[in-house]
DNA sequence: AATGAAAGCTCTTAGAC
DNA sequence: GTCTAAGAGCTTTCATT
């Protein structure tokens, strides 16, 4: 990971779809260069992997929550739930909860309230959009 | 969306490096039109844009953590915190924060109390990967 | 580790259904 | 909205430094 490594990486997190080629004239080297770069931090396990950023409100999921529970299964189970985290603290889990409507929310957590205690905060807006720390 | 768009945009989830002609191949479509699909989910604003995927821990980034905090602003301005979203609540920001050490964090955390109180939860691991909702 | 040149493949555009 | 065909451009390989 050097100055190099690390412009391609902003870069990239820009826009993952750039060519090698485009790349190459950012950070000023040959398009063979910078792809064995990149092909050096995938294989590093710098670079997980490349995806989609999905507006799901474009796609009907109009309601985002963060639910706080004890059990990950009921997370693991129901694709609604489209991130979790295990965090310290009393509830051990941390989700991200996607759906369309407020009457399909309750659905998803009176399923869950028959199994575990839920605590959940409706997301009102984006303050920080997902960034890259400094690198 | 229809079913082919919903087949790109998991395939695109997956690895959104995918060529459009491999892209075709998954969809049985021909490399114009899935390049055509694509061009139009992104200016319907469905695909926000493409990213990469970092391990911030294969950078030195070894502690993670989810802070509540009042204020927005003192969020924004430190890169550390890597995402934000405004809740409901007493708190009304959400925010991940990524740093090197337990030191640093509380650097952070300490500089933050001097104006707002904060309320942390270290990440332990993560239970389910971000995915996409049901297409 | 990086470069330039060349072969092979991919993307895009154009025109037709 | 999708297809095929062809030209432009890109990625990859390899010899070289």
């Amino acid at each position: 990971m050097d100055a190099t490594d690390a412009q391609i990486l902003a870069a990239l997190d820009l826009d993952a779809r750039l060519s090698m080629s485009e790349l190459a004239r950012l950070v000023g080297m040959s398009a063979p260069s910078v792809s064995e770069r990149v092909r050096r931090l995938e294989a590093g396990r710098v670079i997980r992997g490349f995806t989609v950023d999905v507006d799901t409100r474009a796609i009907g999921y109009q309601i985002r929550a963060m639910v706080r529970i004890r059990l990950e299964r009921l997370i693991q189970e129901r694709p609604e739930f489209v991130e979790c985290d295990k965090i310290t603290g009393d509830d051990p889990f941390l989700a991200r909860l996607v759906v369309h409507t407020i009457e399909q929310m309750d659905d998803v957590l009176e399923a869950l309230s028959e199994h575990a205690v839920t605590s959940t905060a409706v997301i009102k807006g984006t303050s920080v959009k997902r960034r890259l720390p400094p690198l």
